[in-house]
RNA sequence: GCCGACUUAGCUCAAUUGGCAGAGCAACUGAUUUGUAAUCAGUAGGUUGUAGGUUCGAUUCCUAUAGUCGGCACCA
C-alpha cells in the first residue's frame, strides 16, 4: 500500500490537492473557514469548519466537480510572503487561522500560496501547476474534533488521494478494494469463524466451530511456549469484587470503561476488564524468596470492556476478548533479562508465524498530562530508561510514542497494521511498579527483610481474538496447516465406486489427529473441487481407480494449480511433518 | 460517545418519480456416477432490522430505536 507521507513527491501532490479542495469547498459553502489539511500515510485530508452545515455523502462527488473546474480556471500557485503582523490583521476573522499565526515566532514571515481566487497559508512546497492536479478522489468525510479535543467543536474533516497519473489512480483504488477483501470480519464471516447476533449483544463474538478449533490451537502452542519458559498457568475468575479494583486503583481509572457493576447483599461485584489484580492476591497468598523470583503467573484469561460504541472492530476490538496474559513477579535486578527474554518469545513466536510487518514501540507518558499517571517522575524515568536500554541492546529497532504509556508504567508494544490500516497494538510488555506498591507485595532479600518486587506485564499474542483477526487478515484466510479448521477433504471421483477407499485414507489421518472429512456428496469432481478451493481448505485429496491400484492419493495444495501422486505413506510421513513442524508455509 | 452512511430470502445483490418484492448462489426433491474451480430439471424460501407516523396505497417519504460500516474521540 502507497505511504503518501513518505514518498515526497507524492507528499506534494497531496497536499497541493489538499488545497485545491479547500478551493472547491469555498467556492460551494463561502461560509467554510479552514483548519488544516495534511498529508498523512493513506493521502490527504482538510478539517472545515462550514457553520451548521454537514458534509454529506452525495457531496463528494458535487465537490470532486468543482474541483475539476479549479484546476482548469486556476492555473498557477503562486507563494508569497507576508509578515506576521499582516497575517493577523488580513485573517482577523478567522480564528483557526489566528491560532495557526499566533503560535508562530514574533518577527517571522509567513508564506501563502494563491491560486486564482483562493490564497491559503502554507509552508509549502506545492506544486506549481494546477493542472498536474488532475488524478484525485475524495474517499471519505467524517467529524473531526477540533485539535483532536472532544469537548471542542466537531468540524468536518474530508479524505482524499491525489497520484501523478490516472492509471496510478486506478491502481490505487484498485489496491483499497482489495484491501476490503482480506478485512477480518468478511474471511471471519466467509470461513464460518465467528459470528455476531444484534440479540446476543454488540461486541461480543461467538465463536464457531471453526473458530474454536483455531483458538484451541493457538492456546495449546502458546501456553507450550510458555512453558519451556518456565511460566506457570493459572485460572482466575471473570466476575470479582470490586475491592480488588478499589486497591488496584482500576475503580477510579477505568469505570467508564467497564460493564455496569452489580450489587448483591450489600457487596459490589463486577465483570473483570483485566486480571493483573488477581494474579496479585495470587502471588501475595504465599511467601517469596529472593531465590524464588522471578515468578511468572500466566493465564488465557477472559476480560471484558464495555468499549466506545464507535471503537468495536470485529474481533480486533471487542467487548469480550481472551488475553494471552502473564505477570513477572521479579527482583529489580532481573528486570533487564525478564523484558529481554519476553522480548525474544514475541520475535520467537513472530518468526513462526512469518510476520514481517510489525514495529516495537516505546510507549511513554506524556509529562504535559502527569496527573494521568501513578508515581514519580524519577520513577517513570527510571523504568522508561530501562525499556529503552534493552531495545537498543538487543538491537530491536524501535520508535518512541509519548502519551501511549499505561497509567500505572511506560511499555513496549508490538504495533501491527490491520488490512483497513488500523494500528493496533498485538504484542505488549509493561513495568510496573503501582501494583506491587498497591498490593503490597514482598519477598524477602538475601539478608532477611521484606522488599517490593516489580510486575512486568506481558501478552504475547496480545488476546487471541486480535491474534486471529491479525492472523486472518496477513494469511488472506489460507491458514498455515497446523492451525486451519479443516486441513484436508478426501474427494473421491466417484462416489460410491471410490468412497470405500476414501474413508480408509480419513481414517488414517483421523487416526493422526488430522482434521479431515470426505466430501462424498453426489456432485460432479470439478464442483466438489472447487469448493474445497473456495473454502480454503489446505490439502485436497483426489482418489479414483489409478490411486487405488497403486496405494497412492493425488495431492493438490490450497492455490496450487498442480496436484502431485503420492503413496500413501510418502504423504502420510509429509503431511504430519509439516504439521508437527508448525510451519507457516 | 461524536459526524456521516447503510440495513430487502441463509449469502451476494436488484426493484424507474410512492403502485402486484425479484435474480444468482446455497437449501430441498428428482435425474445424472463423474480424474482437478460451478451437470440438468423442479420445489420451497420474505411482517423489506424494529416501533410509530404521513398516504387510497410505503422497500421507497417522516420520526424514534437497534445493529452494521467509514472516520473522530477513546484504547490500563
Amino acid at each position: 500500500m502507497i505511504n503518501f507521507k513518505e514518498d515526497a513527491e507524492l507528499n506534494m501532490l497531496n497536499h497541493s490537492c489538499a488545497h485545491l479542495m479547500a478551493q472547491a469547498v469555498k467556492h460551494l459553502y463561502p461560509q467554510a473557514k479552514f483548519w488544516v489539511g495534511p498529508v498523512v500515510e493513506e493521502g490527504f485530508y482538510y478539517d472545515i469548519d462550514l457553520g451548521d452545515d454537514v458534509i454529506r455523502d452525495d457531496d463528494l462527488p458535487k465537490i470532486e466537480k468543482e474541483m475539476k473546474k479549479c484546476v482548469k480556471s486556476a492555473k498557477n500557485i503562486v507563494r508569497h510572503e507576508i509578515s506576521r503582523e499582516e497575517a493577523l490583521e488580513q485573517f482577523k476573522d478567522d480564528m483557526y487561522k489566528l491560532d495557526l499565526i499566533e503560535r508562530m515566532p514574533e518577527g517571522t514571515n509567513i508564506s501563502m500560496y494563491t491560486q486564482g481566487d483562493f490564497t491559503d497559508l502554507c509552508r509549502g512546497p506545492h506544486v506549481e501547476k494546477t493542472k498536474l492536479l488532475k488524478n484525485f478522489k475524495l474517499l471519505k468525510h467524517s467529524g473531526a474534533y477540533w485539535k483532536g479535543d472532544e469537548h471542542n467543536k466537531v468540524l468536518q474533516r474530508i479524505y482524499g488521494v491525489c497520484l501523478p497519473t490516472p492509471e496510478a489512480l486506478e491502481a490505487h483504488l484498485q489496491d483499497l478494494e482489495d484491501a476490503k477483501q482480506r478485512d477480518h470480519r468478511k474471511l471471519g464471516k466467509d470461513l464460518a469463524v465467528f459470528m455476531f447476533s444484534e440479540t446476543v449483544g454488540s461486541g461480543l463474538p461467538m465463536w464457531l466451530p471453526n473458530g474454536l478449533t483455531m483458538r484451541r490451537a493457538l492456546s495449546d502452542y502458546i501456553m507450550d511456549k510458555e512453558l519451556a519458559q518456565g511460566y506457570v498457568h493459572v485460572k482466575t475468575p471473570v466476575v470479582v469484587s470490586t475491592k480488588l479494583y478499589k486497591i488496584s486503583g482500576h475503580l477510579a481509572h477505568y469505570k467508564d470503561d467497564m460493564f455496569p457493576i452489580m450489587e448483591r447483599d450489600n457487596d459490589e461485584y463486577c465483570l473483570r476488564p483485566m486480571n493483573c489484580p488477581e494474579h496479585m492476591i495470587m502471588y501475595k497468598s504465599t511467601l517469596h524468596s529472593y531465590r524464588d523470583l522471578p515468578v511468572r503467573i500466566a493465564e488465557i484469561a477472559d476480560d471484558f470492556r464495555f468499549e466506545a460504541a464507535g471503537a468495536i472492530t470485529g474481533i480486533e476490538r471487542s467487548r469480550a476478548f481472551t488475553q494471552n496474559d502473564s505477570h513477572i513477579f521479579c527482583r529489580p535486578d532481573q528486570i533487564a533479562s525478564e523484558i529481554k527474554n519476553v522480548t525474544k518469545l514475541i520475535l520467537d513466536v513472530y518468526n513462526d508465524f512469518g510476520f514481517e510487518n510489525y514495529s516495537f514501540r516505546l510507549s511513554l507518558r506524556d509529562p504535559e498530562n502527569a496527573e494521568k499517571y501513578f508515581g514519580n517522575d524519577e520513577l517513570w524515568e527510571r523504568s522508561e530508561a530501562q525499556l529503552r536500554e534493552v531495545l537498543k541492546e538487543m538491537g530491536v529497532p524501535f520508535y518512541e510514542a509519548i502519551g501511549e504509556a499505561a497509567f500505572y508504567g511506560p511499555k513496549i508494544d508490538v504495533q501491527v497494521r490491520s488490512a483497513l490500516g488500523h494500528d493496533v497494538t498485538l504484542s505488549t510488555i509493561q513495568l510496573d511498579y503501582q501494583l506491587p506498591e498497591r498490593f503490597e507485595l514482598e519477598y524477602v532479600d538475601s539478608t532477611g527483610s521484606k522488599v517490593r518486587p516489580v510486575v512486568i506485564h506481558r501478552a504475547i499474542l496480545g488476546s487471541i481474538d486480535r491474534f486471529i483477526a491479525f492472523l486472518l487478515e496477513e494469511t488472506k484466510g489460507n491458514l498455515p496447516l497446523w492451525l486451519a479448521p479443516r486441513q484436508a477433504v478426501v474427494i473421491p471421483v466417484a462416489p460410491g465406486t471410490h468412497t470405500e477407499y476414501a474413508e480408509k485414507i480419513a481414517d488414517l489421518l483421523k487416526a493422526k489427529g488430522v482434521r479431515v472429512s470426505v466430501d462424498n456428496r453426489n456432485e460432479k469432481l470439478g464442483y466438489r473441487i472447487r469448493e474445497a478451493q473456495t473454502s480454503k481448505i489446505p490439502v485436497e485429496l483426489v482418489v479414483g481407480d489409478k490411486d487405488i491400484e497403486t496405494n497412492s492419493v493425488t495431492v493438490r495444495r490450497y492455490g496450487h494449480k498442480e496436484a502431485v501422486t503420492k503413496t500413501v505413506d510418502e504423504f502420510m510421513n509429509d503431511i504430519m511433518d509439516e504439521i508437527n513442524s508448525k510451519r507457516y508455509a
